[in-house]
DNA sequence: TGCTTTTTTGACGGTTCGTCATATTTTTAA
DNA sequence: TTAAAAATATGACGAACCGTCAAAAAAGCA
């Protein structure tokens, strides 16, 4: 048992150090320039040995984007705890996702390398269930900030699901980073501070559902700029 | 002159019907599984001479998603003549948006190769822009709704840019198309008709934007179906 | 018809993927 | 300590695809 977990550590181990690898790759020459050759090459490694730990070369990128999104997990669980009514909790989210696209910019091209179908379809039914699970985790958290809204009055009664406003969260934010990160389009418009104009339509969003206090009542902004001192300050990385 | 321009007609001719089947091609087989090779089988013609017309395989990708960007524009061109109110202008845009996704489902995976940094590059400046130019007149007509209800006094007095309120609706639209035609984790949620919930976020974003008639006020979703039935109804596809 | 220009062809060199028989290292057990 | 067995590493290899280009075929022209 001993020798066992050793083993399973030395592999989990070389695991990492090949997504290591493969994350500068990637981040260097791209989709199209990462190969399985130069991985091995770097690693000093033949590339069969690489493919003992990868079916393909989807694996070794959807590997990469579950890392970061684990990371990301953990920085939505500290922003969850920011101390405040519900929607300066969500708020608080909302500076855990902009600082992660901050820090981490190269995932997001992960995640669009994989939200093509022919590519994400190749990787193993387990991988793609750790990335959902991660996933689900973080909408979970925003989900439950949102059912604590409901619960203690700072939604007007109404007929929508908690899960409608988490989709409305997630989908201007995603799509707004999105559209920030390949869109020559966004360019053209006069839009400066992406960050902050995707920060403003989160806040108008949950006016619109009455989410109170609203964003012209308080100052969502200044609770961004706390959270991102008092819980994501620069060391905490 | 003559000659030449049946030429010209002839090139483009054969341009579309490399396009034409490319487009089924990827649409049966996806990213990977497109290639080259196979388009020239089944063009009945040497690959030399598709590369007569492309300069690569990515090169037939934008072209086929600019084929459909187009359709899209003219969609919204027709949209936006909807009488009414500013924002049942909007909303008929938003009608437009929906049936684009719809009716071209296929669209939205071209879309998501292209947004891969490694790929889009590898295309000429000449494509990229004609992409572009597509989107921006979309764009365009969209900022043309926003400020038009600014200036008739549908929107209150504030300070915000109208391109801001259309990069929400953009953001919010194209993240939730996107998330609906790849997250698994979107099916985990409760999420059953997504294109509503699109439609009801977008709503509750211009609301939270003050623009009058609120949702409260005027049935949107009546609005979204007479626009449906007037401007696209099925046989004016 | 015969010559020139344009277009088409598909074989080819180059690259990458993923495999697998072989070589090397590690483990086991006598 | 040593020899056989098991696990792991290697890289040459076949297959697939890209994009090119010299040669062949077709079209234009006089």
């Amino acid at each position: 048992m001993e020798v066992l977990s050793r083993k399973k550590l030395e592999i989990q181990n070389r695991r990492q150090a090949i997504v290591q690898v493969a994350r500068k790759l990637f981040k260097d020459k791209g989709y199209l320039g990462f190969n399985m050759d130069r991985v091995a090459q770097q690693m000093q490694v033949a590339k069969g040995t690489i493919y003992q730990h990868f079916a393909n070369k989807e694996e070794v990128i959807l590997a990469m984007a579950i890392e970061t999104l684990e990371i990301r997990t953990a920085m939505f669980e500290r922003a969850a705890l920011f101390a405040g009514k519900s929607r300066e909790r969500m708020a608080a989210i909302g500076c855990a996702a902009e600082l992660f696209v901050r820090w981490y910019p190269d995932h997001f091209e992960l995640e669009k390398v994989l939200s093509c179908g022919s590519i994400i379809e190749k990787t193993s039914e387990k991988l793609q269930g750790m990335k959902t699970a991660a996933e689900m985790k973080c909408i979970g958290l925003v989900a439950g900030i949102v059912r604590d809204g409901m619960a203690c009055g700072d939604f007007p009664k109404s007929e929508f699901q908690p899960d409608q406003v988490v989709f409305g969260l997630w989908s201007n934010t995603y799509g707004g980073y999105s559209i920030m990160a390949c869109s020559q389009t966004i360019a053209q418009m006069g839009i400066e501070n992406g960050f902050q104009i995707v920060r403003e339509n989160n806040n108008r969003l949950l006016d619109g559902y009455g989410w109170q206090p609203f964003s012209s009542e308080l100052d969502y902004h200044k609770v961004h700029h706390r959270v991102a001192v008092e819980i994501f300050s620069e060391g905490s990385r």
